[in-house]
DNA sequence: ATGGCGAAGGGTCTTCGA
């Protein structure tokens, strides 16, 4: 099983993309963030064309997640169990006994923001859910943008990016409290001390000069650890005509035999 | 050289992203 995730800065703009992305790599799932697309306004009519069934939580303008499957979704949720506070920014649902938890964690803008205290605490209630799918399937997957480079090995240039939003201690911290849950970073843990982005500065040629981060990650559970066979950041995609500012992410999982 | 791009909504600019 195949399974991708993708921040697309907009599905409106970065449909013909998705589209041939899904032609050209044909995952089983793929996980969207910033689609920024109501859910009226949803491509569902494209997506089904194109093989796939959706599962979609959107909201005007900002945010909004997205499951793409080639199976139908299983036990489908988005947000929280209280209903969560009107971000869109999580969604999850199980495929062939794997549950995928797609996330946009917030990016928190500046250490002094008031979005950088939002951030903490939307991780801290994410540790809360995570362990309670944990539970119910201890074969899980959380993916996304997670606005968080997990170490120094995951920035460009680490000294001058220090412990700014996005690489500062409590940020890491909480990443680290969903690891303890029993998740594995997979690309880091399949890539040894590899440096590869998965976001670039759409400023300052960030592409071009290949000065990113690695923020989109796969989370993969200890029980699926032993069927992982590849992780793989697929640059191509940032390279393209009008790309989104994020490269695709995708984990190949051994088929239950 | 600390700003540089891109998207959205609304409107010729502001806010946000990371």
């Amino acid at each position: 099983m195949k399974v991708a995730s993708w921040n697309v800065n907009s599905l409106k703009v970065r449909l013909p993309q998705v589209l041939e992305w899904l032609q050209e790599q044909s995952p089983d799932v793929l996980c969207l963030q910033e689609t920024k697309l109501v859910d009226e306004k949803f491509p569902v009519a494209e997506l089904a064309a194109a093989g796939y069934h959706a599962l979609y939580h959107g909201q005007p303008t900002y945010n909004g997640v997205a499951i793409l499957s080639r199976m139908d979704p299983e036990n489908p949720r988005c947000d929280w169990p209280d209903g969560g506070d009107g971000q869109a920014r999580l969604c999850a649902a199980t495929f062939a006994g794997i549950r995928v938890v797609n996330v946009y964690v917030p990016n928190g803008q500046s250490l002094e923001s008031d979005k950088y205290s939002y951030k903490l605490q939307w991780l801290e209630r994410l540790q809360g859910l995570i362990a309670s799918e944990l539970a119910q399937w201890p074969q899980l997957l959380l993916v996304g943008d997670f606005n968080i480079a997990p170490d120094d090995r995951d920035v460009f240039d680490p000294v001058a990016w220090g412990e700014d939003v996005l690489c500062s201690p409590p940020e890491r911290a909480a990443l680290t409290a969903l690891l303890d849950l029993g998740l594995q970073d997979s690309w880091r843990q399949r890539h040894g001390n590899l440096q590869e982005w998965s976001w670039w500065d759409y400023r300052a040629a960030g592409f071009r000069r290949n000065r990113g981060l690695r923020i989109d990650l796969i989370l993969a559970s200890v029980a699926l650890l032993p069927k992982i066979q590849d992780v793989v950041i697929d640059r191509n995609a940032r390279g393209a005509e009008r790309p989104s500012d994020h490269a695709p992410v995708f984990i190949e999982l051994q088929e239950e035999r």
